[in-house]
DNA sequence: CATTCATATGAACGTCTACTCATATATTAT
DNA sequence: ATAATATATGAGTAGACGTTCATATGAATG
């Protein structure tokens, strides 16, 4: 194996601490599913209750309350109670910031 | 349950179509790993061959290069050969850009 | 051509994860 | 209190995923 200690130095100065990458990573393992990716972005116009959610997506309640209380622990989405129903909306503006960089991504050189 | 048809067909409007959906969720989920996101990282500053990266992470070079392959048929870094040594570099500054918000995010209100 | 070095890849294995099903909790109405 | 509605949650399960191990490919060197 080649030597590469000049290289490697230079690099890891440049790195945040492994702890970081990886909260970084889980971050990322948020958006990284098909559910909740649509439950994130159909928060992005308004609150919903849980019911409207799994009727929007077509799931089954327990499917979505499992998804959101991931998202919820992740902060990226917060609720609060009106009687019996619970309203979901997005916690934090940089949600719709990085959806928003990663749809510019995969909608890049598209047309249709 | 509630009616909810008002709502959701607003919702509806807004969101992008269902395949789309999951094409970012696919792509979220490339970043949603912690050596995945190291290695990304690691290629802001500079390009580097398969054994400089495992040797940085201190991981086999299978596992690395099983990675980088996810990573590439991503689209997220590209290579070049160069004799026996295979140079990876990222493919495109939105990775950086992304990456970026995502950090932002999680470093938001920390000092230390 | 055989060897060595750098990288790639298939199979196997253990772990993680997203869903289902059953059930629990919480709130309102009767 | 009982029933009904909305949501939450634990256990179980099938599939996805990341690593390891063994081996293959590809390029330079003797």
């Amino acid at each position: 194996m080649h030597d590469h200690s000049k290289v490697l130095e230079e690099v890891k100065k440049g790195m945040p601490e492994e702890k970081k990458l990886c909260r970084l990573a889980e971050l990322f393992k948020l958006f990284g599913d098909g559910t909740r990716m649509k439950i994130l972005y159909s928060l992005f116009e308004s609150e919903l209750c849980v019911c409207a959610i799994s009727e929007l997506l077509q799931m089954t309640q327990s499917a979505i309350s499992h998804q959101l209380k991931i998202l919820r622990d992740g902060n990226l989405i917060a609720n609060r109670r009106e009687g019996k129903t619970v309203y979901y909306f997005l916690a934090d503006d940089h949600v719709r910031t990085i959806i928003g960089q990663g749809y510019e991504h995969i909608t890049e050189g598209e047309e249709k």
